[in-house]
DNA sequence: TTAAAAAATAGAATCAGTACAAATTTTTAT
DNA sequence: ATAAAAATTTGTACTGATTCTATTTTTTAA
């Protein structure tokens, strides 16, 4: 599974219970796995990766319980929600707002560094902008060398 | 219903007809009805609403014939389609990319005027970006105005 | 330690969207 | 025109992501 290596970073269990006691979040066991499980893994996951990948540790853990923690995580501005993938939603541990990119050959969500202060400077007369998104599909640099090899 | 007033325009089936064909498309009763439908309404309807509303005319149609019709424009640059609500797909009649802000009161889809420019502007190193969307999401000034009257 | 509150769980229900095969319509070639 | 072929549409069944609900477990506070 290809990954956006130059985001990946470990944080330790203390770590992330001490963020979520500073949001006023009880660190339970299943809280801490997720919210850990998506700082650590900058794949842009979705619920059912998080619930795969967490089962062993974590073993009465339910989707629901994944569902509920990652839409508060993101109401709480812990994470952010992304609905680039039509499908399904799927995650993205670093909850500052970022541009993205989805390869419609492969499914994979990258990052893409962009100028926050260009997107900030945006603002939509009348109505109160909360979150902003900004998508980009097509095909990724992996799928049009394979492209080409064919 | 509101609707971005400022945008509505009428087409008589002669246009539709002849945009279709330009495209290469057969302009069958179910594509003009659909085609002609997303260009009169700017009110980013979802699949339901455009198979509601067309039924009486074309009292045939079926939901699937919505759902590929709609798709294939989307697909063939005569609408778009939007992942802004996480809940459906909504479309838009103006395929040209502009951002879009959804108000998470009460669930419209506005259009929201952007320089062009700055958005084609940028682009993603080593991928081939096909399509961008920008997407805001809060309360809009309808829904603000309510609370404070409360 | 016990009652109340909060959180998590399991499984059922919902619902948007898709797949598919049959039926219909349209096009093409004779 | 007419039959055959191609394209389109339709309805039903299905899938799978997400949500709902009732129950159980855990935590908190007295």
């Amino acid at each position: 599974m290809h990954c956006n290596h130059y985001r990946e970073r470990t944080m330790t269990e203390q770590q992330a219970i001490d963020t979520l006691k500073a949001k006023g979040i009880c660190p339970t066991r299943p809280r801490v796995a997720i919210y850990k499980y998506i700082q650590e893994h900058f794949t842009h996951p979705n619920v059912d990766e998080v619930f795969t990948h967490l089962s062993p540790e974590v073993p009465t853990l339910s989707k629901t319980t994944v569902y509920n923690t990652l839409r508060m995580y993101a109401e709480m501005g812990l994470c952010s929600m992304l609905t680039i993938n039509e499908r399904q939603l799927v995650f993205d541990g670093n909850a500052k707002s970022h541009a993205h990119f989805m390869c419609k050959v492969c499914g994979r969500v990258y990052d893409v560094p962009t100028a926050d202060k260009m997107l900030e400077e945006m603002h939509i007369p009348g109505h109160r902008a909360e979150e902003m998104h900004l998508y980009y599909r097509g095909t990724c640099q992996s799928c049009l060398l394979k492209q080409e090899r064919i």
